[in-house]
DNA sequence: TGGTTTGTTCGGATTGAGCCGAACAAACAG
DNA sequence: CTGTTTGTTCGGCTCAATCCGAACAAACCA
């Protein structure tokens, strides 16, 4: 329970994020500043960053301005209208995975339905083809209502409307 | 509606699972490999596949051993037992989902929260460190739930748990 | 048996992603 | 105005993934 165990327990975590930002398509880099603005006190600037994590200033950089754009973060224009830039995590993490759920699944899903449609429009009727493309257009269906269903919930709601369902 | 149509559609769909092979963390190459089989009317060799998809005979070899060992596709050990093997496509798209989260989700939240467990004794108590990690681990809490639930429940049961959900 | 087909394994070429440092632009301080 | 701090952009380096071809091993065939 000493400062230097609080220490590497939180550094533990940030290893953890950067793990984690690999399974979400993020790089490491983004994984280990996300964390950084995770555990800060107040938000930080971009030469800050690079002092805490180490990166060059051009990977910050490059880093907090996709993490701005997905949301991961908030860039907060300092007060007083200066050049310097802070930024904040985003610490709903049930924000983020709806957002990832939202951008990168839902996203996904939608534009295989649509190819699956035009394809089951255009493949020769009674074949077997059909049938297999029919296959996929029913299960894909399910999969966006599920996807566009899970992305309005909050998590503890998620959770609720499984934990109660009976089959 | 011509055979010429159908081809291009059937191709189309596989340029979809090419795409959609990449968000799973897999190549293109296996996105291919899996929709020809998908569509093929019989399990297919390795050398109809390398004459199906234009790959070399040893990234078929490579991708057929990776694909059978997450379950995307079958080995079937042909008949007579000879050396000859041939690979049919796992055509139950929601199986392979439901696989994907348990194999990767599932794994990537257990260990994740484990990692925040251990963090949570370690840090200070009564900190602003101690609540957010408090905060994380609750999210991912609900999380673990979730995503063990959901790896039970077929498509359409999912479906109507999400739909009849009453907050 | 010798030749052919099938499948695996290896080294190497190519490509793209991630990160860095340098150059630049913009704001600020004195 | 001059020097400093902050942030972005650019080219280049490194490394890993993907894929290929060649060599090899194993089964089959005539």
């Amino acid at each position: 329970m000493s400062d230097d165990d609080s220490a590497v327990a939180r550094e533990r975590v940030i290893e953890s994020m950067e793990q984690s930002a690999e399974v979400y398509g993020l790089s490491r880099s983004a994984g280990r500043i996300y964390g950084v603005l995770y555990f800060a006190s107040d938000p930080l600037s971009i030469p800050e960053l690079v002092e805490e994590t180490g990166y060059a200033k051009s990977t910050v950089s490059n880093v907090t301005r996709t993490l701005s754009r997905i949301g991961l973060i908030h860039r907060r224009s300092s007060e007083g209208g200066g050049r310097r830039v802070r930024f904040e995590a985003e610490r709903e993490v049930w924000f983020i995975l709806q957002d990832v759920f939202q951008q990168y699944i839902q996203r996904e899903v939608q534009t295989t339905l649509r190819t699956i449609r035009r394809a089951e429009e255009q493949v020769l009727a009674e074949t077997r083809e059909q049938e297999r493309v029919r296959n996929l257009r029913e299960t894909y269906e399910d999969l966006e209502e599920i996807v566009q269903l899970a992305s309005e919930y909050s998590a503890a709601e998620l959770r609720e409307a499984l934990e109660t369902y009976e089959r």
